[in-house]
DNA sequence: CGGCTTCTTGAAGATATTCAAACCCAGTGG
DNA sequence: CCACTGGGTTTGAATATCTTCAAGAAGCCG
């Protein structure tokens, strides 16, 4: 496992109110008065495809906000085994677990060149204490964390290979049709198959034409081909 | 699927005060202030084993804590399958999405008898407005069931069966050493396998003498034993 | 061009599913 | 009382699916 350096881009308080993804955010229902009571830097950090932006157990100092790029939460089992609960896209809270004063609970790294803002816990409890806005949005990414990790579950570790392979594009694509795609190695743990496996998965949709590679690991996908795998009726 | 009918135990406001579980239960923290400002009737339900609590999609409105017994979560496929995503014991709360004005994302059947109080949508509305003691014990909960999501998807749907049905054992297991299982599909449910491979599953940990049963469905559990089957040494 | 990693493919073996039949047990009704 | 029934469970055998191990191909970087 690569151990990556975050690098600091601004190193004084980024100007959330005038943020260009502000609706999408954390603090999307914040007004000026609410910003007043931040009195800790939050910084915006960037991380490259396959570093660690926090890891399991290390104390919860910091939340996240996903700003661009795609971040993967992974959990490690007793026998070694690693499993990939969770994908975190732009607007996505990291780390919510600090704001209960807690340890990560998972390791964060990201797939992609991923920009976030690092918000102290401190600063969270503060607004948590003070303004009903933020509690409303902190329990609707608890709640749409929940909601990822329940269909995660039976999306992506129920029926066979190709079915969960056709649920994971289907979440994938983009409004254009294509999907981006990943080592084989992360679409194992993501899946709940062998490296092996996956590859040859992806191979087997490919024959079936319910994918075509446009680049490597860009993938037009045929919509209802992969409707039909995931119902598992063709 | 059949569909329960719950009958009403207390027909006014249970005394939440005077609880006996109360330490456990969403409303731990509150005081005799806060008491005041619940207007609508917490009622106490039952539902007998087997019987459907709330349907998944049908619109939240209540919040149910476990006094007693055990609830499963189900979520159903496109494809007609269903999976059971999580297990909610005595002190757990059923149904939080109802606090955001959603509908229930799951169905809650009792795979034991069980015994709930019945929490208005509103008065934990209004709770949640006035005191932050509600807050912390809503967030808490809310992390409590991610961090069961995210366990019950590393420990139950990675790794061969053996290894799934120990964990679970693990998990069930009481301080006495015993566990009680289920029928074998809702088994199969909760491990992502057949109920015919759940049967064999449990079959061959009884062959192995991990497990001894001590009355029907009623197992002795070798902790030993069965931590080395998860770990996949021997 | 090596040297490295990741991806792919093959073949053997392990694991899980499917379909079918037998079994157990509690309840029902003759 | 006992046969009959219906649900859940267990078992068996054939098949499908996945894993494992090993080797080859493709891509990337110094």
């Amino acid at each position: 496992m690569k151990q990556g350096r975050i690098e600091e881009v601004w190193s004084s308080g980024a100007k959330c109110e005038a943020c260009g993804i502000r609706d999408l955010v954390l603090f999307a229902d914040l007004d000026q008065a609410d910003f007043s009571l931040i009195h800790l830097p939050i910084d915006e950090v960037e991380v490259a495809a396959g570093e660690v932006l926090y890891n399991c157990q290390s104390s919860g100092a910091y939340l996240y906000t996903v700003r661009s790029g795609l971040l993967k939460l992974v959990q490690y089992l007793p026998d070694g085994g690693q499993r990939i609960v969770r994908l975190l896209k732009p607007g996505a809270t990291a780390g919510l677990e600090a704001s209960l004063g807690q340890p990560y609970e998972h390791t964060a790294i990201a797939l992609q060149p991923t920009a976030l803002c690092r918000i102290p816990r401190q600063v969270v409890d503060r607004l948590s204490r003070e303004t009903p806005r933020l509690h409303a949005q902190l329990m609707q990414r608890w709640h749409d964390s929940l909601r990822q990790a329940d269909d995660w579950l039976t999306g992506l570790s129920t029926g066979k290979a190709p079915q969960r392979l056709a649920r994971l594009l289907i979440q994938l694509m983009e409004p254009d049709g294509t999907a981006t795609l990943f080592s084989r190695e992360d679409l194992g743990a993501m899946l709940g198959i062998t490296t092996e496996h996956a590859s040859r998965t992806v191979a087997e949709l490919k024959r079936q034409e319910a994918i075509f590679e446009l680049s490597p690991n860009r993938y037009l996908c045929a919509i209802d081909q992969l409707d039909c795998i995931d119902a598992a009726d063709c």
